[in-house]
DNA sequence: TTGAAAGCGTTACCAT
DNA sequence: ATGGTAACGCTTTCAA
């Protein structure tokens, strides 16, 4: 069923037909109920690429893959960035769109976007410190929104962030106010933007409590389990261990766990460990395993924060970036008490 | 740059450009050559969606994600499936589109997509037993290739399966060759088509070896960590505990460790596990735990073969179903040696 | 080997 | 309030 069968039924024209379903004013009431009434009997739906050629938009939201990023589409936080982000689209009529490609593609995959124009829009996921994409989505055109910022650039751009440095900064303080002060910091790569923001909040909070820090508690990589569990098993087996940690990734903090507990130790009660992202159940529920959170559903409200602002960044392309910062929810499920005294 | 400009740049018309650039025979070398040229200087893309219109096909896959389905996008065997087919299809010229919604809404969006033309064909994902989906897109007239098969459906359709049958049952027999006689099954919920098939290959291999399948070592859920970890601790607080464990998933065998762990037990030593989809690093990573897994490879290569038959399939729409079976590549870490015997 | 023109299914402008 | 028609950017048929 297209608009031309469908107005011939009625008796109309593709052009009232056309307007009544568009919800324009100009169309009487008795026409419009008609029209209506026809359309959803015949299940009829505007053909997207007809509707878009005549448009010129594509009413998708593209968003780019690249295969290094292993753990992105792995981690569950894209996932919830997703749920959120795609619930929101819908409502404003777009598509998701996903390309998968080697990391060195991805300018390719973006001027392609551009020159097909195959999606309105693209998001921009974890950025690096002075990401090159930005200026070359500036200068390709594509309108886009970075979900996180990117320290260094400095031509203007929007962005949808959680604020990393201040649920650290929380997190940090929380723990210290427990009376812990070997505090380690198990951190993702640093030239991801979000992981320098995370131990700029981590060392503000070790400043304002006068605790100096130590390098050898600062560790950061890929955020893999690996990576949490051999960084742990290191530390804990220092002089000095430390009696509590803050993790950026929960993928990481499965191998926090299991490194303290092959160290013969309690999380929780040895050690405390603060993780970012995360209220996974199979986090929580270990009865014995008090555990500290910025919510996952934090990520989710991004997905869907951003997605309104990249409609609205759509809607009107002269209007300069907008961005907005969330604040991550910090939930603190049970207190561990004060800091373990080591001898 | 659209196709009029670059063919008055050319001093040619848009046709004999449109054949240039589509490889069609009757254009002289030298013309070619010059339009080939010419597209590349201005990094000429044809619109997809002008293109779209006058070809009929929308180029995009779809794949519908309920939002119930928790764990498929977080299952990280999703994203190896969507990397092998984005891959695949990317080579053909395909853009994968994921639309997420509410389950009750999941037909709406097939029915949806196929009047709008959104896309060519659907992937469908995590069958379950008589997946009256399968029906429905078969009515509807969307192709469609299923990720699994989905027992009880007699209508003709096509799919692309790893055999879990035969690699449960593989996996089973190498733990009865080793000596194991108490062998748990940690199943996903049993609606789900290939947690039957799993289990079939379970009981196979033990009616083969005539072990009497016991009902307190099986067990079926939803695939989260907690399901994992609760029955693993019901199961080895038995007075028979099970010498080994075959899991599901591998977000359940995070549960199974720690509950093995939290026992006392060690893994791979007083209980062996085997998990299929599964070679996670970071379940591997301790060289301490010994563990057997059918490879997360194995998935990806099946999103290769299914994209791969999707495409057959959207070309040569009258030929009957055809549908891939690929065996799962079982790999087998160390051997647990022969199973504990407890007195 | 090349080109003119129709057609794909919409929307949007200009009439009426 | 309704309709005719051009336009969107491409492919494809028919002619030359």
């Amino acid at each position: 069923m297209n608009l031309k069968t469908l107005a011939e039924e009625l008796g109309l024209s593709q052009t009232t037909v056309s307007r009544a379903l568009n919800g324009y004013p100009e169309v009487s009431e008795a026409t419009r109920r008609r029209v209506e009434e026809a359309a959803r009997r015949h299940n009829y739906r505007p053909n997207s690429r007809a509707k878009g050629l005549a448009t010129g938009r594509a009413m998708v939201i593209g968003q780019v893959i690249p295969t290094s990023v292993q753990h992105e589409m792995v981690n569950p936080i894209f996932g919830d960035f997703v749920a959120g982000a795609s619930l929101t689209f819908s409502r404003f009529g777009y598509d998701m769109m996903f390309t998968r490609v080697p990391d060195a593609d991805e300018s390719a995959v973006y001027r392609e976007y551009r020159a097909r124009g195959a999606v309105d829009a693209v998001i921009l996921q974890g950025p690096l410190v002075e990401d090159q994409r930005i200026p070359l989505l500036n200068q390709i055109g594509l309108p886009f929104i970075v979900h996180g910022r990117s320290t260094g650039i400095t031509e203007p751009y929007a962005w949808v962030d959680v604020n990393n440095k201040r649920s650290f900064q929380h997190a940090t303080e929380f723990l210290i106010h427990l009376g812990h002060r070997r505090i380690a910091l198990i951190n993702g790569l640093e030239t991801m933007d979000f992981a320098q923001r995370r131990r700029a909040g981590y060392l503000a909070a070790l400043a304002e409590a006068a605790i100096a820090p130590d390098p050898a508690l600062m560790r950061s990589d890929e955020m893999t389990e690996h990576f949490g569990y051999s960084q742990t098993r290191q530390m804990l087996a220092m002089d000095q261990p430390p009696t509590a940690i803050m993790a950026s990734s929960m993928i990481a903090a499965l191998g926090i766990r299991r490194a303290i507990e092959e160290s013969g130790l309690t999380m929780g009660r040895d050690v405390s460990v603060i993780t970012h992202d995360d209220d996974l159940s199979y986090l929580k529920n270990g009865q014995d395993v008090p555990i500290f959170t910025a919510t996952r559903s934090s990520v989710r409200k991004a997905g869907e924060v951003l997605a309104q602002c990249l409609v609205d960044r759509i809607n009107t392309p002269d209007a300069p970036p907008q961005s907005r910062m969330l604040e991550a929810e910090l939930l603190v499920g049970r207190s561990t008490g004060p800091a373990p005294q080591r001898t």
